[in-house]
DNA sequence: CGGGAGGTTGACTCACGTCAAAGACTGTGG
DNA sequence: CCACAGTCTTTGACGTGAGTCAACCTCCCG
């Protein structure tokens, strides 16, 4: 059995798998095994046919796609996340490409598994479709953040999300290299530099990884956080926003 | 009952009743109705609890969102289509408004009803979740096409994804006003103007709603529509992508 | 025949990407 | 422990993409 008793507890924290009943269990974990993989490992490229629904759990990874010449980073993911879950459910390519950031730990679980035990266990398929509803509703965040705002202001709103995420500190750790961070709030290195740069009115100092926030309130006066788009509450887990914490509501921002 | 028969036969289209077992579609359809709605009417506000899923039988609909004073068009969609249902799986708040923008016909299913047929039956559960991923991946989609193209290359692929839709002809109609075709492409309307103008050396010309195509290679030279981003297959269903359609293969585009 | 909305055009401004160079950081091998 | 190479980051100068504002035009509807 490639899967670790210790690994199990991990398992279990992933949301469809603790609602899931003991033998649909069994069966999707059965033919599923763990891997893991060193930094800046390519597990998918964008096109590739997808045979397995990937879950980290230990570790970091890039969501990215390019066109032309040109890249983006789509979502960073951290433990514990599942990712490509849509193209598993369809047995469709992937449209993204998977890269490890650093050396990871994941569960590859064979796509027709979890497709058979959708269909026969119908509590778990619900389960799935919360999860896939929870990613949907990360993406479509993801776009009103990129369409109403320009760079400062997703700087300034990633920057009060991760306060909230890392217990309201005054001082902040940035998750991931900066050139990661700027390509995935869709703008170039340089572009970040300068909108720190432009944040330091708002009390906003950076110091390598470390981000002062002097005035929170300044900050949230130019950043405007919304519920409808940031997703303060989402745990350290999948960007693209979970199930659990979706039922939370919020003032509404717009005048 | 407020469904007449005439109506039953587009519900059928809807992909994922076309696969229910006969009680499951009785039960969930029991509980539904039928509204039509005059054009440029407000069916939902962001924010708003979710309590009914829709489904568009007749007219079209827009999608859009709004923050500090901005607004932006996120979809346009045309019969048969359904929309939020990721909230109505979630029972969560829209995060984004719905505006009639024709006469429309609109199935309306209640939230829980819909619910608990998914968690009964596990084939329409499964279609449900083959429904998610299709939108997933069309957003999927919308967001590299955003974050990797300028506005004039969204353009011209648009113009290509629907020439294929509009039958491979060298004269295709614009769906909607210019205005919401600006807004759904992420651009002013002055810019798409002069997008449109830009487009005049690959062969592109305009005269009100009708986009005549001289040179369809030129286009897709400046265009390279990738099967990872654009989804020509798509019927002129839900711009956000289509189940049915995904597993279709096109080339590569990347170098 | 007006009035109004949608569409186009031009001038201007600002946001953002590009290119180049210099500084800071990190990990490696001597 | 230090030297060094390579990468990441920052800064400046510059060009281009795209939003804004205003004027004008056209079409449609009353």
């Amino acid at each position: 059995m490639p899967i670790r008793a210790s690994d199990a507890e991990r398992i279990d924290n992933i949301s469809f798998f603790s609602n899931a009943a003991a033998p649909t269990r069994e069966r999707v974990l059965s033919g599923a095994f763990l891997q893991r993989f060193p930094a800046n490992t390519t597990l998918l490229l964008e096109g590739d046919p997808v045979d397995f629904l990937y879950v980290l759990l230990e570790g970091s990874v890039e969501l990215g796609a390019g066109w032309k010449s040109r890249d983006t980073t789509l979502a960073v993911l951290r433990p514990v996340s599942t990712f490509i879950l849509a193209a598993v459910v369809l047995d469709a390519d992937a449209l993204m490409s998977a890269v490890t950031l650093e050396k990871s730990e994941i569960l590859m679980i064979p796509g027709e598994s979890l497709r058979s035990a959708m269909k026969q266990d119908s509590a778990f398929g619900f389960a799935i479709s919360e999860e896939l509803s929870g990613c949907y509703r990360g993406l479509v965040r993801a776009i009103k953040n990129q369409k109403l705002r320009d760079s400062t202001e997703r700087l300034a709103n990633y920057l009060l999300t991760q306060r909230v995420r890392q217990g309201e500190t005054d001082t902040i750790v940035l998750p991931h290299e900066k050139r990661i961070l700027a390509s995935l709030l869709g703008m170039t290195p340089e572009n970040l530099s300068r909108a720190f740069a432009k944040l330091h009115a708002q009390g906003v100092s950076v110091e390598g990884a470390r981000v002062h926030i002097e005035k929170p309130a300044a900050l949230e006066r130019l950043a405007r956080p919304s519920p409808l788009i940031d997703n303060h509450y989402a745990q350290s887990r999948n960007e693209f926003g979970k199930a659990f914490t979706e039922r939370q509501r919020g003032t509404l921002d717009r005048s």
